[in-house]
Order: structure tokens, then C-alpha cells, then sequence
DNA sequence: CGTTCCATTGAGATGTGTCAATTCAAGTGG
DNA sequence: CCACTTGAATTGACACATCTCAATGGAACG
């Protein structure tokens, strides 16, 4: 939990959180229509959020990654308005909601971290709304990759070289494509000479140039 | 404020409730990147939340009807993400967040209530995705004039003859279209006889059409 | 070695964007 | 009160990015 508190606030936090088990691939962390207890940190492995639409093809959510926490949208209707699935092998641990809500309250710097967490996943949410309504194919693919590059780096992982947890079926479906457009974006980043892209291992050759694609340089 | 509260914590919200005056058509309620002292509460009239990109084109979040609050995605940063103004006439109230948090810390029902409305905006803001990333011109207007008509109703007035406060580019820019799109789409709705169209005077005529056509149908 | 799932590539279809012209409504000043 | 201006909305013709459909290639796994 990345936020400064007291010895005494940080033992009682901990003492909320339940150990995690390790999740084989493919395995649920709650299912959409469930209902909401707990919020839950991802500690290593991948996850997406996905809903499940009418016609039965799914609505990607997010990715998340280690130190992040997933689960938050079941607040309002005490139910789950997503699906939370392991992209691989992952641990997950379990944040009783009801005790983090008693405990934030007497804790104003969780209160707080708590809001702010919150309002953070409002504001991503409408930068992707931002991208999916104005960007292109390579646009969005380029943020996706530095989304994911950056966050590497703040977990001291290599910013440009890693291996996709998701399907490019995920990825399109995050970002509102069709896999033929996310491989024939990913054939043409690399001929471009910005990405080397071996299935899903990905180095970013020219991060600048993946930076200028995204259209997200300062 | 919608939430059953006891008599003596009504009177405590009132009391940080600023009174609002009214503002003309256009004025600013908040500007992005301002520092975030306060969330706003719509009395009447209609205000729009906006982003302005590197482009200098705008990004439009969301529009706004009495009895909605804006301005909640500023907890994050304590920096508003977005500019909101008014669409026409409108009475906005200041409701100033200290307090409102302070309040909400010693009043478990409102802190729910906060935790709820924010949670709202992460599921809504979800859905546009969705409708952002997976369906055509018709279903996103479509979405848009079910979902004015739905808080229309809300508020006891017409869901089916209104009109829209906001232009055409407003429109475009929050589905994610052009101007001459949402032409094209009203103009193929009123020859289907699902609308009648007259300028931003909108008679909804086959409800259950439109709402086939938003493919939201249950 | 075959099966299965995922990824890549090509060819053609299509929805929406772009550019341009016209109409319409509202407001302004002579 | 009537031209004139201005901004919004509509409509048409064309361009283009992405989707759809189809075939092929490759990796993982039993």
C-alpha cells in the first residue's frame, strides 16, 4: 500500500488484508453480478477486467499489474459490474471492504489515499474515453505499450523490453480493434523501425518515436 | 441531495451548502487545472464538462442536469481534470469539499453516498467506453437521447419532446463523431420515424425503436 | 504427429471523416 | 423594418481507416 501512515495505522491495515493464494492462469477474482465484499491488490502476475456484453463478446476493462488495486467499481451497487480473470499465474490478496471503509474512517490519510484512488480510476477512464473516440489504431496501441512500459519501470522492470501477458483478442478488445488491426499495427511499428515484435515479446526500439506516435508527447 | 440522512445532518450539509446564483450561458463553473476546493451541485439549466487536448479541439465528459454533481474527479489531484460550463442559463451550488469531507467522516451515511456517486461516474464513464469503442453512430445517439430522456423523466418532465440545450459539435465531440455524422443520423432517424428533428427540438416518436437502435434493449 | 489456439497477411467492403457548398436562425446596425 | 453578418445545421461527393472474410503460418500441448 503505497501511502505514508503510522506504525500503529500501517499494522492495522495489514492486519485487514488477507494472504493471497496463488491463482492458476485463466482463474477468477470475481465474477460480474457478484456480489461486492472486498477489493483486491494484485501482488504479482496480470489481471484484466473485462464485462461481458449482450452479444456475448467482452468489454476490457483494464490491465493490472503488481501494486495495484482492482475491484473498486462494486462499490456503488454493492455488486461486482466487472469480471476480474489472471492473465497468467498470479497472487491476489483480499481487502475486506466493510473493514478498509471502518478503517479509513478513523484513518483520515486512508480516507484519503481511498478517495484518490477512486477519482484516479475516473480520470484513466476518460483519457481512454478520449483515445477510443479520437485516435487512431496506432495511437492507441502506442499509448497502451508506454501505459505499460511506464509502469514497468515503477515496479524496476525494463521499460523497454517485456512480454504481453494479454492476447492481441484482449488487447483489441481494450482498446476498440480488431486483432487483424492490432497485428498489422504491430507489422508496421516494426518496419518502422520503432518496435521489435517476436508474438508477444515486445521491445520498444525508439521510444521517442512511439512517445510522437501516441500523440501524448508534451 | 438524494440520500435519507437524519434531520440533524440535513441541516449540517445545508449549512456548507453555498447558495448559488445564477450563471448565463457559457460561463465557467470550474476551469481544468484550477486547484479543486469544491464539487457543484446543477440546480437548473445544464452545464458541460470538457477537456481541452493538445490540438486545441475539446473533449466533451459529460453533460450535466439538475440534481447532478460535478467536479468529483478534482479529489485525486486536489487539480481539476476538466473546465465545466454552462450549456444555457443555470443555477450551479458550491458545496466546498473540506467540509463535505469532514462531514462525510462523522456521517457514515454520506461517506457511502460520496463512495457511491464516485463509484457511479466509474461504471458511467465505463459504459461510454463501451459505447465509445463498440457501436455505431446510430447506437451511441441513440444511448445519448434515452439517456437525457430517462433523467428527464427523473425529474418529472417530458422524456419523449425536449430540447437539447447542447449543439451538435458538443454532441459530436462526446460520442466521439462529427457534426455532419450527427446530421446524417438525425436526419436517417427522422425518415425512419423513430425521431422528429427540428433543430435541437427532439420528439422522440418510436421509443422502443430507439432503444432497439441503442442495442441496450434488456 | 496431429490438434488447437493464436497470430499474421491479403483482398475487398463499409462506415465515418473530410472538404465544400447551401440553408437556416438569430442577432446587429443602418 | 430591412439588409447584413455570423454561427449552427444540413446535405452531397469523395477519401480513407478500419472491419470483415478468408487463407496461411506458427507455437504449444497432448
Amino acid at each position: 500500500m503505497p501511502i505514508a501512515l503510522e506504525h500503529d495505522d500501517i499494522q492495522q491495515l495489514d492486519d485487514i488484508i488477507k494472504r493471497g493464494r496463488p491463482l492458476q492462469q485463466s482463474n477468477h477474482v470475481y465474477r460480474e453480478a457478484e456480489s461486492f465484499h472486498s477489493v483486491y491488490a494484485v501482488r504479482s502476475g496480470s489481471v484484466k477486467a473485462y464485462r461481458a456484453m449482450g452479444d456475448g463478446r467482452e468489454q476490457v476493462i483494464g490491465f493490472y499489474f503488481p501494486g495495484e488495486i482492482i475491484g473498486l467499481d462494486g462499490i456503488s451497487s454493492n455488486t461486482h459490474n466487472a469480471s476480474a480473470k489472471t492473465l497468467e499465474t498470479a497472487v491476489v490478496c483480499e481487502i475486506p471492504f466493510s473493514s478498509l471503509k471502518g478503517l479509513s474512517s478513523i484513518v483520515p490519510p486512508l480516507q484519503r489515499h481511498l478517495f484518490r484512488l477512486m477519482s484516479r480510476g475516473i480520470i484513466e477512464d476518460q483519457q481512454r474515453i478520449t483515445l477510443l473516440s479520437r485516435n487512431s489504431a496506432a495511437e492507441r496501441i502506442a499509448f497502451l505499450l508506454l501505459s505499460i512500459s511506464a509502469r514497468n519501470i515503477s515496479r524496476k522492470l525494463s521499460g523497454t523490453r517485456f512480454r504481453l501477458s494479454m492476447s492481441r483478442l484482449d488487447i483489441g478488445n481494450y482498446l476498440g480493434l480488431t486483432v487483424e488491426t492490432i497485428s498489422r499495427v504491430f507489422s508496421q511499428l516494426q518496419k518502422m523501425a520503432v518496435l521489435e515484435v517476436d508474438n508477444r515479446e515486445i521491445a520498444i526500439v525508439d521510444m521517442l518515436g512511439l512517445r510522437k506516435l501516441s500523440n501524448l508527447v508534451d
